[in-house]
DNA sequence: CGTAATATTGATCATGTTCAACGTCGGTGG
DNA sequence: CCACCGACGTTGAACATGATCAATATTACG
């Protein structure tokens, strides 16, 4: 294990960029996570509408989607899921999951059962509040998808969940320079962005023709971060990164 | 005071919808509330983009609307809040809001500040249990708007938000028969479907024609709630209103 | 009664969808 | 090793949903 937090370093680094951690909240992490490691291969739902929640996520590393489909199959991605995210903080308290979770790559987990969450929780007032931001974070970000999906047109939307996941990923360390992985296929970002998949497909290329980024063998590279994020009106406010 | 609950009544109809509460709990509500107790006109922001949260609303009457606008002036509204609605728990973490909250009607509303807040829910468990639900619900309605405004077509959209609104005001009473007041202009509508005006005003003809609703004189009647619900594609799981 | 906000209508326009075909790449089994 | 297959990406053309613009009711209210 590795002197920086071992595999919960990017679950620490997301907590700890929305609030400050305790030491001792640190500790607590770093031991809870722990306690029950798991994969999941790529593709796979790691948990379905209508399931009853009994566990907390911690994502270490992978990408997963929060998705749900109407009846008629038409698919809406509402958010994505990166290292260092906390897969629904208290959902147990719910009877019914009311959306879906796919894996879009291999993903490591960390599970932790109602129990285990709960006594995490309560060891450190830190560790509390800063799932606390997490769970409003998320709010947050789910809220400025409504804003996209609902008035900015596809080349504002598509700029905007690249910045989106830049800044998200950035936190975390899995940005190296301007250039990250990328393994979201276009049906998918056509599913996120509310577009068809052929109209995805000419808004990338517009992107990519303007010289803003360039997404090659599921590895993104934004060259002109200024100009992506003004034609997005991208602002990081929303994801509450600064700490206070 | 009347016997069920005073001035808290909505407030805890909707929390105890969602988890129940334990009497002590109710009575630490109730309390709560009162100490407190502010109005605001029509037309008003209550908070705005960019100050530092402080205190916890707790909405006794009225509507208002969550919304955000864009620097070219574009306005999505991301969430009507109702009666019985809980304004941002444990946002005080935050050094900045996200959004802004404008009302609809006058409204009548408790507020309490941080420490009054987090007296509150530490008092009784069942209580930090229900904000912890009022949060997750939230989050899940949020969800949920995604998918209007992502997959759903106009007509599918305003009628979903009729739905919703007509289960979200059940709860707490708001109904009567399956008439309802509607505090919402055209242009409010629109923002939170993400539809012009122009359009949103045609579909609601759709909906009137078709004999699935009368909106007139700021009051909503559904005549076949069944038709609107499937033309909606709605599915009221999202709001966890069964208590599990 | 007058004025501003809201609702309604028609006509034109644009963004994005749909359909259908083709290209490309990586893996898999014969 | 190569042929096939499936998933993904790309292209063009026709179409449709909803936006925009502009004018005209209607309503609420001071």
């Amino acid at each position: 294990m590795d002197r920086e937090g071992g595999q919960a370093q990017p679950v620490l680094r997301r907590l700890d960029a929305l609030h400050r951690l305790s030491e001792a909240g640190v500790a607590a992490i770093k031991t809870a996570v722990r306690d029950k490691i798991l994969k999941a291969a790529a593709g796979e739902d790691l948990v379905c509408e209508g399931d009853r929640p009994d566990s907390v996520r911690l994502f270490l590393s992978g990408w997963a989607v929060r998705y749900k489909v109407l009846d008629d199959g038409r698919r809406q991605i509402v958010n994505f899921i990166l290292p260092g995210d906390t897969c629904d903080a208290h959902v147990y308290l719910f009877s019914k999951l009311d959306h879906s979770v796919a894996t879009l790559t291999p993903v490591v987990y960390s599970e932790l059962s109602r129990e285990a969450f709960e006594r995490l929780v309560s060891s450190d007032v830190s560790v509390a509040e800063a799932f606390c931001c997490e769970m409003l974070a998320a709010s947050s970000i789910q809220r400025e998808w409504a804003i996209s999906l609902g008035r900015r047109d596809a080349l504002e939307r598509v700029a905007h969940v690249i910045c989106e996941l830049y800044e998200r990923l950035r936190v975390v360390g899995l940005v190296d320079g301007n250039t990250f992985a990328f393994p979201v296929t276009q049906m998918d970002m056509a599913d996120a962005t509310g577009l068809s998949a052929v109209h995805l497909n000419r808004t990338l290329q517009e992107l990519r023709g303007s010289g803003y980024i360039t997404l090659k063998d599921r590895s993104l590279t934004i060259h002109d971060f200024q100009a992506l994020s003004n034609t997005a009106m991208f602002n990081l406010n929303y994801l509450h990164l600064d700490r206070k």
